[in-house]
DNA sequence: TAGATTGTTAATCGATTAACAATC
DNA sequence: TAGATTGTTAATCGATTAACAATC
């Protein structure tokens, strides 16, 4: 594994939103791009935009660019988004159906695998192709069977410490919470949180700022 | 208006999670806490909470602590979450559901006014309570008339901007994105941008950094 | 070769951490 | 009064911006 240095967040942003811009321009059939260019499709500066493929290990070419599909790949390479990868669903309801839904695991190179919930009435239910609703009670046994890293937690903010808990006795290694509450989790542990409230609040807050 | 020092982004999660730690303890009928408590539950030095709350005019007794109920209001104020502030949903999909059916709306001060969506087959459902679906070719009339300030974008990545155009043009100050893409608009529109594909992929990169 | 564009270091800026003074 | 805890400034750290050298 390469060394490359720790990103910070708001690079990690930044780099997601150039990978979006190269999908794009691979699509139309684009095989170079300038920083320039990339910039303006972000807007942001090109310097911006070099600086953080550096330590990336960039190989763009003077007066020709970067190659697009190999920064992209770079791009991919570096949030190991190739690597295939385990997930599962905790909690069914509007929010968990969405997500079973959407479209941003393949993407990410995760497949989900499980979806659980502690409804008799959700379980059973078709959450995906080829995956049924389970029972909660079948986490432990599940996690290990289909060798899930990763937890994602969907149910309502009282049940979402309990359901960390579970995730973590049954191994996972990462957990992206979507409950509004701060998940306490041993510190080997990688928790994201998501949680929709607070983005509201932060818009609410810019809002107020822009007045 | 108070002049407040702009606070950053890292600062502005953080007194969200406060804020959700003080109203738990309201709920418990603790009536003072201090910068150690909230750090303990947080999971931060006590020193970042009362640096976080310096600016915003604080007024914590030594050996006593911060009022509970005083705490949290001068956080909802620093957020303008008791304004009433009224919403509007494009894209009545799986997202666009879980959404509407949700309660963060009232907690940060808004009401969800008005569900747009394109499908025939979805305009007319009822969204929740007194709003049914509405067409989007509605959209600039009811912004105007409901008074909406805030519209968030559940479409598809392909018409995220489009929708955009439309909201900014009805007159609304700020957009809440959760289209994978960045989306353009004039300068003075606030724009949050809420992608789960790019969570998602923080997730990988940080997964990757564990290792 | 000339010049456009990248790679990389240096300077600036802002946020975090540490230290300590103020005060209930 | 003594000491716990807050308010506030100073020092450190990290990220961003600016400058410029390298090179196709």
């Amino acid at each position: 594994m390469s060394n490359l240095k720790k990103l910070s967040r708001a690079s990690v942003v930044r780099l997601e939103l150039y990978l979006e811009v190269l999908e794009q321009m691979q699509k139309e059939g684009r095989t170079h791009v300038t920083s320039a260019e990339i910039g303006e499709y972000a807007g942001l500066a090109p310097v911006k935009i070099r600086q953080d493929l550096f330590g990336l290990g960039t190989d763009g070419k003077p007066r020709v660019g970067y190659d697009v599909s190999d920064l992209a790949q770079l791009i991919r390479n570096a949030f190991d988004m190739d690597r295939a990868k385990s997930a599962c669903l905790v909690g069914f309801g509007n929010l968990g159906r969405a997500l079973a839904g959407s479209n941003i695991w393949s993407k990410a190179g995760f497949r989900l695998a499980a979806v659980f919930d502690r409804d008799p009435n959700v379980i059973g239910l078709e959450a995906l192709e080829d995956v049924q609703v389970k029972s909660i009670n079948e986490i432990f046994g599940v996690i290990k069977s289909e060798e899930i890293e990763t937890g994602i937690i969907t149910v309502p903010a009282s049940a979402a410490q309990d359901t960390a808990n579970h995730l973590v006795n049954a191994g996972v290694r990462s957990i992206w919470n979507f409950a509004p509450i701060k998940i306490s989790a041993p510190e080997n542990i990688v928790v994201e949180n998501q949680s929709l409230a607070w983005g509201l609040i932060t818009l609410s807050y810019r809002m107020k700022l822009a007045m």
